[in-house]
DNA sequence: TTCCATGCAAATCGTTTGCATAAAC
DNA sequence: GTTTATGCAAACGATTTGCATGGAA
């Protein structure tokens, strides 16, 4: 995979934060330092750094997509209410769940940890 | 809660399946027997049917929603390629992941299972 | 010079919303 | 009779796409 110079910006600034920003925000980030960045150069290479299993996408029921850089295997809980995303690790047996996803319905399942919903602490009420 | 002709039909209609209809499927098949049915009612019936845990929203990182009636707690997986959504059984200790997830992080998980990502055996290359 | 990435603006499309009417209780 | 849902059409907004240009090998 080769990098362009936004190509690099953007996926910097997904390894220096552990915040899961959406598009927008890593949009943001990267305008900062290098003004004429576009929007869509943004999503096209998220879009190639997913497909290329570097970077994790994480669809929330509220709409936005978030992104995460992939350094180890772990779990994420989604806001259903405020679309924010918090890191949670368990100790899944991963490989059995494959295994039987498989077996179960010819799957290959695609994993970089388990996805739940929830509603956090801040929009509690 | 109370229940309109419509949300009647769009209800039964999800009793009906277990195909995990996306909400242009289920206005179809309610048009085909309620010719007057518009797609808004049909959208702000499956958010209140969701929000009252009545159906669960599937949110799959296709970019199309896809709904199915709760009749008892399963898993899902989503296939990246083309959407379609699958049944998967594996018992997973609910209560204990729930209160993990409350302490780790403060947030009441919703849980009714757990989705998963991989690539159907019809889309595998 | 061939190929792929970029920036811009316009298009896409699933979903939501404002408003006047109609049904529900 | 008051509340709540409906149908329609227009609006929304995150993401994608067409196209001409620019950069890399």
């Amino acid at each position: 995979m080769n990098y362009s110079k936004q190509r690099e910006e953007i996926l910097d600034e997904l390894k220096s934060t552990y915040s899961h920003p959406t598009a927008e925000e890593i949009y943001m980030a990267v305008k900062a330092k290098d003004n004429s960045v576009s929007r869509s150069t943004v999503y096209r290479n998220l879009n190639q750094l997913v497909d290329n299993k570097i970077v994790k996408r994480i669809t929330t029921s509220v709409g936005i997509d978030r992104y995460d850089y992939i350094r180890d295997i772990h779990n994420h809980v989604v806001c259903t209410n405020c679309g924010k995303v918090f890191d949670f690790d368990y100790r899944f047996n991963y490989k059995r769940i494959k295994s039987e996803v498989n077996s179960q319905i010819g799957v290959e399942l695609y994993t970089a940890g388990i996805t739940f919903e929830g509603v956090c602490s801040e929009c509690k009420d």
